[in-house]
RNA sequence: GGGCCGGUAGCUCAGUGGUAGAGCAUCGCACUUUUAAUGCGGUGGUCGUGGGUUCGAUCCCCACCCGGCUCACCA
């Protein structure tokens, strides 16, 4: 390919062309009167006529996104990454030199610009520059304007692409912003002290998953990224923190998939004093909230469905819904013993095609069952209650069923977004919840719960009771933006690393 | 990891067993209120990588790389 024609080559000929010019080419700041938002924000609404009267004079700057040329009168569309004004720029209204350096402007280079605010004939909002300051170069050709940047390899990769092109991209991660600030407000406003703890534990609990691990030189200790920061946060309630949260990242060494990032956000919460039931009517309460201070509604668009966050949320106990789902699908009643003895539920399972691990109980099997059988489902927000012990080493056993603990999911749109129990806080009672899951462990089941001696030492010591739950941002992003893969939320998501 | 689909110009996409096209971008010319500006003319590709079949492969076959969807596992 000829040097001559290489996109590459022409834009750092303009570069060198303005350095021969005697332009600063980066230049250390730029005196803005104000953003190009604020422009548009204090301007916007005028009227022509207002703005002839008034003759502002602004100085902004931003990167080009599109230049339009008519030999001696130009017109150039900035951008701050929020919004977008036009610049005026005619030849017998800037110094010669400053035309000089606009004929050697690039889409997308950055530049400020200097002048008087008014409406043009077909009444867009516009400076008439009187000046033009280079700023920055693009280098490299930016994606095409009409259908901005479609390869979704590219926008994960080189996000500031997709988001110097794509508006709604931006417009995602300003909602996830406003996501956890309206989290961190409600909480705030009950009470709730947020923390932060270890990301790096000598001991991965708090969930089953498999972990990441890493190496300590200095103490030459294995470490794990931390797959929940829950028996920390549990130790904090230990210490008299009745109300505590921590929204931060989590690691599992596990696959990805539209609704799984290897690290994701997690909020999670502790309250002293409450029990599952008083959780399920505060996650209504915060995840109404904060759907209408994040997009303004309680509602939002999702997978072509409409999803309501308006309390309350329709309940059912997970045995309950697989007892149901199963029957539907049998065309025959299935009776709650089905899923309660081992051998029944092992041949329910049979007769549903439903696979589940080896060793598995009947809490087990039926959680599978559930799991088959309705997750998918599940679109409207559903708080699944009262689990299998089984699978639950941190919950606290209902008074009068201890083959069941106090612990919800909340599933919106076909996917888990909340977990939550009444925590065990009965140390004796926890050492056999690890004991069992040891047993699992030994059976090759990686993913079980370790023996954790320094957390149940702090249940020793008493821990009040209380509800804990943990909230997955990511997926509640996607809800409320309508995105389709968690890829789309997560601003540098994993990616292989690209063949060179 | 399995299955299915994709990778062609900077971007968005067509297309074919006889070594390739469009729109936009880019370059040149014209143009002092355009906004997908317009008009005319031009440049630009080892068709993901490596093998194989063939007189000839971007196209057919195999392997690999990267990505998407999906199943399995998890939040």
């Amino acid at each position: 390919m000829s040097e001559d024609h290489d996109l590459h080559q022409q834009r750092l000929a303009n570069l060198a062309e303005l350095e021969r010019l005697g332009v600063e080419t980066y230049p250390r700041t730029f005196a803005r009167t104000g953003t190009i938002s604020a422009l548009v924000a204090a301007h916007g609404e005028r009227p022509a006529a207002d703005l002839e009267v008034l003759r502002p004079e602004a100085a902004t700057a931003g990167r080009i996104l599109a230049v339009r040329t008519f030999g001696k009168a130009n017109f150039l569309v900035l951008s701050d990454g929020v919004s977008r004004i036009q610049a005026y720029i005619r030849q017998d209204s800037v110094p010669e030199r400053d035309f000089a350096v606009f004929k050697l402007l690039d889409f997308g280079d950055f530049v400020g610009v200097h002048g008087r605010v008014f409406r043009t004939k077909t009444n867009e909002l516009t400076i008439w520059a009187s000046g033009i300051t280079f700023l920055a170069k693009c280098l490299h050709p930016l994606p095409e304007k009409w259908h901005g940047l479609q390869d979704v390899e590219t926008r994960y990769r080189q996000r500031y692409l997709d988001l110097i092109v794509n508006p709604d991209s931006r417009r995602v991660f300003e909602v996830r912003a406003k996501v956890v600030a309206g989290i961190r407000r409600f909480l705030d406003a009950r009470g709730f002290l947020e923390v932060e703890t270890p990301m790096m534990q000598p001991l991965a609990g708090g969930a089953l998953a498999r972990p990441f691990v890493t190496h300590h030189n200095t103490l030459d200790m294995t470490l794990f990224l931390r797959i929940a920061p829950e028996l920390y946060l549990k130790r904090l309630t230990v210490g008299g923190v009745e109300r505590v949260f921590e929204i931060n990242r989590n690691f599992r060494n596990e696959g990805i998939s539209t609704q799984h990032n290897p690290e994701f956000t997690m909020l999670e919460f502790y309250q002293a004093y409450a029990d599952y039931r008083d959780l399920m009517a505060l996650t209504e309460e915060m995840l109404s909230t904060v759907a209408r201070e994040a997009i303004g509604s309680d509602a939002c668009a999702f997978g072509g469905e409409t999803i309501s966050f308006a309390a309350p949320f329709r309940r059912v106990s997970l045995r309950e819904a697989a007892r149901e789902a199963a029957s539907r699908r049998l065309g025959a009643e299935v009776a709650p013993e089905d899923l309660r003895d081992r051998e029944k539920a092992a041949a329910l399972a049979a007769r549903l095609e439903v696979t589940y691990p080896d060793g598995a109980g009947a809490g087990r099997i039926a959680t599978a069952v559930f799991e088959a059988l309705c997750e998918a489902s599940l679109v409207q927000p559903t708080f699944v209650f009262d689990f299998p012990t089984e699978v639950s080493p941190l919950s606290k056993q209902r008074p009068d069923d201890p083959d069941t603990v106090e612990r919800f999911e909340l599933y919106i749109g076909r996917f888990e977004v909340a977990n939550a129990f009444s925590e065990l806080n009965d140390p004796a009672e926890q050492r056999r919840r690890f004991e069992a899951q040891l047993a699992d462990r030994q059976r090759g089941d990686a993913e079980a719960h370790a023996m954790d001696e320094d957390y149940i030492r702090a249940l020793e010591y008493g821990m009040p009771p209380a509800g804990g739950e943990g909230i997955g941002i990511d997926r509640l992003v996607m809800l409320l933006t309508g995105s389709p893969s968690i890829r789309d939320v997560i601003l540098f998501p994993l990616m292989r690393p690209q063949a060179e």
